[in-house]
RNA sequence: GGAGGAGUGACCGAGUGGACGAAGGUGACGGUCUUGAAAAUCGUUGUCCUGGCAACAGGACCGGGGGUUCGAAUCCCUCCUCCUCCGCCA
């Protein structure tokens, strides 16, 4: 959330930016800044009154001591409490629409980023790897799954529905390796490891940004204003909501295994097979909290931390800075990581890093103070993947499949598979 | 599921419906004392909103929401959270 008073002051600039990520016309800015006007004139309003109330009141205590006679004054006193009564419930009412027109205004993304309409614009910053030549026809990571004995979609189609998997055997195995190994990588890098609530409340979706707008997206619990975690962001940001951090602590780093639940409304037809898209997927995420002035930097390193776990499985990357109008409704900048599918024959999403700056913060009201601060101000919230571990098992099935229909395990891997070298069909 | 108890500032904790934004303490910061530190001692120490260039003025906030009242931290209702006991349960 940008900052009423930003708001205020800067209404052709969101104007400008709401074109930039190809929102235009779908915030009703005018409305807001009617409403803006309005509230502080009725916040005048009330607050004249209750000070003459409060007067009032201190005489007629003082008064009532003096054994006075008050009735004419408590007569009085009685219509201007209506009378606030009736302002408070307009005041109220102002505030709320504000605060509707608020929560859809996206944060403004950073000067650095690239402007641009849609996903082609987005600019590749570096590569990592070279995409694998095959001396043989390779298979689609279901294919090598299915024949491996180690992915199955019927069945899970049959327990729940589509947009399911089940893992079997080593392959059960081997996502649990990936989830350990990632969760090592992170408390390498300093990362502290938090065990979460697998739900959510309204409060916490509201906080990090998928709420209001994005409900369609969310599971919800059936009687209960609980939602499914559609990413560990959320617990993991929600930590410190409502909180002052000690800024000399500052930055905090957490990490976080999850399964992610989503609706993936809106995505019909699209990566139906397989486990490139899920309604539940596991997903380590980093979590940052930075001090408003160095978190570019901290997201170059988060960025660099959700990498070195592509380099130690030595997969083929790309990391791309996406374009204005490709970024996430609460980001102000966004590094995808791209990881190489071969039987796509395309670099596909495996992680994105973000920096939230205020926006969360402001949402979550999550400050920080130091010692030498008067007053306590917003942090900047972070988050990346570290990594999708659905995606991270595609890219290891096919980016490692054997001729023979055999897999062979990246090295980085084989300690938390007992030494296994190679998966073959058992 | 049943029966009780509790939620007050960064923390602990007091608070008869009017002199309470809230005693007292801890912590933090600043001063005095000290060669330095400790101890002692004095002072400062909340957030948000409105108006104002500012100094400042005003308003709101005692878990959330509502009610009673001229006036609510204090009374009533409701929700949430935590604790204790009983029951059930992985």
């Amino acid at each position: 959330m940008l900052s009423r008073e930003f708001i205020r002051e800067n209404v052709e600039f969101i104007k400008e930016m709401l074109k930039k990520r190809g929102m235009e016309g779908q915030v009703d800015l005018d409305s807001f800044v009617q409403l803006d006007i309005e509230r502080r004139k009725r916040i005048q309003e009330v607050e004249n009154l209750r000070k003459l109330r409060n007067e009032t009141s201190e005489r007629i205590s003082i008064l009532k001591r003096k054994n006075e006679n008050v009735e004419e004054l408590l007569l009085k006193m009685k219509e201007v409490s209506d009378k606030i009564k009736e302002m408070e419930i307009s005041l109220e009412e102002v505030e709320k629409e504000l605060i509707k027109i608020e929560l859809t205004i996206p944060n403004a993304p950073h000067s650095s980023v690239p402007v641009g309409k849609d996903e082609s614009a987005n600019k590749i910053v570096r590569k990592f790897g070279e995409p694998k030549k095959f001396s043989f026809k390779i298979k689609d990571h279901i294919e090598i799954g299915e024949a491996l004995g180690i992915l199955d979609f019927q069945r899970a189609s049959k327990i729940t529905g589509s947009r399911f998997a089940v893992l079997r055997g080593i392959g059960a195995k081997l996502e649990r390796a990936l989830i350990n190994f990632m969760l090592d990588c992170a408390k390498e890098k300093g990362y502290e490891e938090v065990w979460v609530p697998f739900m959510i409340n309204e409060k916490s979706a509201i906080s990090t940004g998928q709420l209001p707008k994005f409900r369609e997206d969310l599971f919800k619990i059936e009687g209960w204003e609980y939602y499914l975690v559609p990413t560990a962001e959320i617990p993991l940001t929600n930590l410190h909501r409502d909180e002052v951090i000690e800024g000399e602590k500052l930055p905090l780093n957490y990490c976080a295994y999850t399964p992610c639940f989503r609706s993936e409304a809106g995505s019909y037809g699209k990566d139906v097979k397989g486990l490139i898209r899920q309604h539940q997927f596991d997903k380590i995420e980093l979590v940052k909290f930075s001090h408003p002035d160095n978190s570019y930097q901290e997201l170059e390193k988060l960025t660099r931390d959700a990498e070195d776990i592509l380099i130690k499985l030595e997969l083929p990357y790309q990391v791309v800075v996406l374009c204005t109008g490709d970024l996430g409704f609460g980001a102000a900048k966004c590094y995808d990581l791209e990881v190489w599918i071969p039987s796509q024959e395309k670099y596909r999403e495996i992680s994105s890093c973000s920096n939230f700056e205020e926006f969360q913060a402001r949402r979550g009201n999550i400050k920080f103070k130091t010692r030498d601060m008067k007053k306590a101000q917003f942090v900047h919230t972070l988050n990346g993947s570290g990594l999708a571990v659905g995606r991270t098992l595609v890219a290891i099935l096919e980016n490692y499949q054997q001729e023979d229909g055999s897999l062979i395990v990246p090295k980085a891997l084989q300690k938390y598979l007992d030494g296994l070298e190679k998966i073959e069909k058992n």
